[in-house]
DNA sequence: GTCGTGGGTTCCAATTTGGAACTTGCTTCA
DNA sequence: TGAAGCAAGTTCCAAATTGGAACCCACGAC
């Protein structure tokens, strides 16, 4: 299986995975939720080579994963933002920190803290069930195949 | 930067991308989640040179993700299995599928289905507050250093 | 004693990375 | 008028990683 092929895969993780699941398109991404923007800030902040980020860039840009946004003409210059469809990746980039934060913090402690808006304190992200919203942990959920499960339904 | 660096720096995110950041080891991880268990099996159902498999199996267990167990002797075969470490995951595993299913569906649908047990029903994950209980989304949430912060501190 | 099985390892060619220099358009400073 | 700077890439080459396929080893079954 290559990178081209995965994106065909019926398998939500699989898709996913072929949009994200590469080292720097993640770090790219930790990037633009701290509001970074511009290629030379990603460039300086990561250590990527330029070639590398404008390949990743592309391919979120392609993904529908941020977008080009002019920021001034003459010479025409880009910044990449985030997409509605990019925001939306919040939850799993919360989710990746909150593993980090517990189980590879160094002895000083975490990193960064989150602060929630809504009630000015800081919070670790839980993940609860849509329906009765309830906190779900990996024992606690039945997988079984949905309307868009291959004929031989893996699992 | 390169791998082996990965783990030191002072983020979350960098420290998480240096267990999980590749695309084999998510979809291994994947399989996991499954309840699959042995080399043959991770081996067909994803198609991955048996090099790789092993590298990354050995990998998985050095991070403290999955453990060898011995299912029999003589030969000595073991099967590998997610640790408390491991199934803590599982928040980030339900956010890949769930963007998957959302943004990458397919017209026929969702290949998998999640049947919360406590609650019998089929869910989403969501994501929320562990202070107030209400969900968290990415433009209500303020990001500021915490103690492991470097000197620096990064946004 | 030959075959099959599970869990690997070895080898080599093809692809991807890392590093550093070069390009393009345009502005500013001397 | 010319030199230097800046942002955003692109080009080139060596080094590392992957993909594919074959080989190995311990055992048990036929």
């Amino acid at each position: 299986m290559r990178w081209d092929e995965l994106d065909k895969e019926a398998c939500s993780v699989a898709r996913t995975v072929s949009v994200i699941g590469d080292r720097w398109t993640l770090l790219v991404l930790r990037e633009c939720f701290l509001r970074v923007r511009r290629f030379e800030e990603f460039q300086t902040r990561l250590g990527i080579t330029r070639h590398l980020l404008a390949d990743r860039l592309r391919k979120l840009v392609k993904a529908g994963v941020l977008q080009k946004v002019a920021y001034q003409d003459r010479p025409k210059r880009y910044e990449y933002r985030l997409t509605d469809r990019g925001l939306d990746l919040h939850p799993l980039m919360m989710a990746i920190v909150h593993w980090g934060d517990t189980h590879m913090a160094g002895r000083r402690g975490r990193p960064l803290l989150h602060r929630h808006k809504a009630c000015g304190q800081d919070f670790d992200p839980v993940t609860v069930c849509s329906q009765c919203g309830e906190p779900v942990d990996a024992r606690g959920v039945h997988v079984h195949p949905g309307p868009g499960a291959p004929r031989m339904a893996r699992a």
